[in-house]
DNA sequence: CCACATAGGTACTGACCGGTAACACCTATG
DNA sequence: CATAGGTGTTACCGGTCAGTACCTATGTGG
């Protein structure tokens, strides 16, 4: 089990020093496996160092976990920005097109769902670090996209905002019971047509 | 850890046979804290019973874990013969009918998403036997609601199919993020404008 | 050249996990 | 009354878990 996880920033860690590279390991191998299937041991392991490197950057695994959600968090973010300046001034634009990157995303690869909402389904304590991590991510999504539904002049955004929000919630969960071909193409068809059901 | 969790199947046992203690306290314990989370042991004692008697009526905890979910699933099905009894030839009264008694539900006391979806974020190993039941359900559940959309004449059922399941789906998620204040109310009005939408 | 911080390595603790062996019990049926 | 099957109880196995103690590099800045 052990030598079944081979090192993840690999060749050999150019220089990065291993907080980062425990981090990234964490990233590929909490998403992967679940949050409690993989153990700090196996963590340390695949990114090249050791257990008590490990404890000397995170107190804990549960803020290790924590700190995982965080840099996902932040990564799902950003794209934002990036939509903003793609298509300045457009907030239809934008919101479409984070509903087309989203279907890509969805249908492509390695999809495992949304690492948070995982993580909400594997820590069920209320007082995990992670739960303020979680909660907060979503929440702020929420509130982007119903912002953006609003600027883009749409009827009753909010109710909009959530359709969308929950539509795409919903099929990340779902890729994971039922599979996920062709999920992309009919995500992408539901959504333009929520959305151009609320032109005004 | 032990004693922390009180027995389930309750008062003393009566007469109710060990096998369904323990089916009844497994689907109390997995559902609340999650799979990996408890132990055998504990359903065990939580059912007034122990180790051995649970591993004489099931051959691993996986296999506990299938018919967990096997139970539920059971369950979860059952209600489209009820809502069939209850509008007979009325399509669309049951569709609703589920939309609504599935928003009640998402919103009451101590929802935490879909056992079943839950345990596909738990249990990525694809060969795991609760796989196969996941998946089956998931699947059976979609076709049930396009037929529904179909027979209630709707227009492109397998899409407003798609667009509730995903919904719902998406809500039972969110729950667990976000919460579940108010989201009843939403996912009425959202699932009736969809359907509504639909109308030919 | 030394001091100090950071990293790697090994070995350990104590708890818990899934699963099994051996044995005592209790009750129902012959 | 005898026997048999389902049940309860205890103890154990090997393995893994999160977390720590301790010691040895290695490198960097004074």
């Amino acid at each position: 089990m052990a030598t079944a996880t081979k090192t993840i920033t690999d060749g050999k860690h150019d220089g990065i020093p291993p907080r980062e590279r425990i981090l990234a390991t964490a990233v590929e191998l909490f998403y992967r496996h679940g949050i409690r299937a993989v153990g700090v041991d196996s963590i340390a392991e695949a990114a090249g160092t050791n257990k008590m490197t490990l404890y000397r950057h995170f107190t804990s695994k549960d803020e290790l976990v924590a700190e995982y959600l965080r840099r996902l968090a932040d990564k799902a973010t950003s794209v934002w920005g990036r939509l903003a300046s793609q298509y300045p001034g457009d907030a239809r634009a934008q919101l479409r097109g984070w509903l087309h990157e989203m279907a890509a995303h969805v249908e492509s690869g390695k999809e495992r769902g949304c690492a948070l909402a995982n993580a909400a389904v594997e820590l069920p304590e209320k007082d995990h670090p992670a739960r303020r991590v979680i909660e907060a991510f979503k929440t702020a999504q929420r509130r982007r996209i119903i912002e953006l539904c609003s600027t883009a002049e749409l009827t009753d955004p909010e109710m909009l905002a959530d359709e969308l929000f929950l539509l795409l919630e919903g099929a990340r969960v779902t890729a994971q019971s039922i599979g996920r071909a062709g999920l992309g193409d009919r995500l992408v068809r539901m959504g333009e047509a929520m959305i151009a059901a609320h032109d005004k």
